[in-house]
DNA sequence: TTAGAACCGTACCGTACGGTACGCCTGCGT
DNA sequence: ACGCAGGCGTACCGTACGGTACGGTTCTAA
């Protein structure tokens, strides 16, 4: 019995009330984990559980609003594309890694990405789906042309574009994600931030080094 | 109030009945994603709930105990360790490539791995100890030594044997593992099961030309 | 044969939570 | 001034499920 359910293309448009009550439920959704329920996102956002339904239709449309509202607000800082000689390219591909590392150990997108694995647990997929879109994808959509442009530069050297990039990501993410989602407590947020320079360093230079056509490096 | 609990280190042992009795609990959760009940189980394995509490004292105990079972049972064949030419560490090498991904990738370990993720976003990390042990752990607990053994032999270059194994990580799951858990829809098993062989191939590429110390290839 | 332990099946209890109903208040348009 | 829509708070309902109790059955051992 969903009301008035945005679609996915749709710029979700959200009263400031509204996004008060979506607040409510990723505070309560970092704070307590999968733990949420009707009755403490009315409370906490004061206001009628009669309201969230109106809203958001039954629960799994609270969540789903939820994900999909926070997620599409990482929208990662654009990169320059224009200049394309090896040391942009370079910084460009840096900024890639740094932004993806930092989203993804980000207490906001480990909530999401838990929520959303333990959403697909039971045969639903529409939130992994969403945080896939927003979280991977987007960095992919916006890194693959500038791997192409790269490679038109005759800086790259690479047949599948998709393969570069998850080769890209293999090498940023290595096993830091499912650490930190299975909850490693030996992989502390904060421990890791302090390495994040070191490791986008070296995951560049590894890149470059499996694809840059430059072999003197 | 649990009964009997085995410790982690003990190799637990159940009886075969017992056994039964977790084997009917991965089926369910195999099946109905994380819809695990008492009740459920306990029909499956023709059994009472009484006996259930009785052997693993609540609910999540027997999750705990059906993960650490499961998952220990997941032994990768051993690999040769003795010879240590180019030619035998490669085929090492590719042999854990191998390995991780097929374990990866299977049905089992995705429904442990998004039961355990479950299971950390409500401040319990046990489940995710268990599977970050029995998976990634085992598999970097046998495989850094013959890095090391490789190193000294001058056949690989590395500073850190942890970094160096991390990388391989990277380069092997990419971003399967998340995928499978979020439920891609795109990436299908008998897709990605299609492609291993490709994969390992190219992973254990990757990983000797940035670590191999032999630069010709 | 009998005592008792283990265990099955089922009924039962309490609670938590999704979802609904309703009374009341507030603000806004006429 | 009045009516009404929107929304708050709360009470309420139904159900699902964790956990317990208990009678009956089978198996074992003396």
């Amino acid at each position: 019995m969903r009301v008035p359910m945005i679609s996915k293309i749709d710029e979700e448009v959200f009263t400031p009330r509204q996004q008060a009550v979506l607040t409510a439920a990723l505070d309560l959704l970092v704070e307590n984990g999968d733990g949420l329920t009707m009755t403490a996102v009315a409370r906490r956002a004061s206001c009628s559980k009669e309201t969230l339904y109106k809203w958001f239709g039954d629960r799994d449309g609270l969540l789903t609003a939820t994900v999909q509202w926070q997620a599409a607000k990482v929208r990662m800082p654009q990169v320059n594309r224009s200049s394309l000689n090896a040391k942009a390219l370079r910084a460009s591909v840096e900024q890639f890694a740094r932004d993806l590392l930092t989203v993804l150990i980000g207490e906001i997108s480990i909530t999401l990405n838990r929520t959303a694995v333990t959403h697909a647990a039971q045969e639903k997929d529409s939130l992994g789906a969403i945080v896939l879109e927003n979280g991977p994808m987007a960095i992919r959509r916006r890194l693959k042309p500038i791997l192409e442009a790269g490679r038109d530069a005759r800086l790259l050297r690479f047949d599948s574009s998709e393969d570069a990039y998850r080769t890209f990501f293999g090498l940023v993410v290595r096993d830091v994600q499912i650490r930190l989602l299975l909850g490693d407590k030996t992989l502390t947020q904060i421990n890791v931030e302090a390495n994040i320079e070191a490791d986008v360093q070296t995951a560049t230079d590894q890149f470059f080094a499996l694809y840059g056509a430059d072999k003197t490096q």
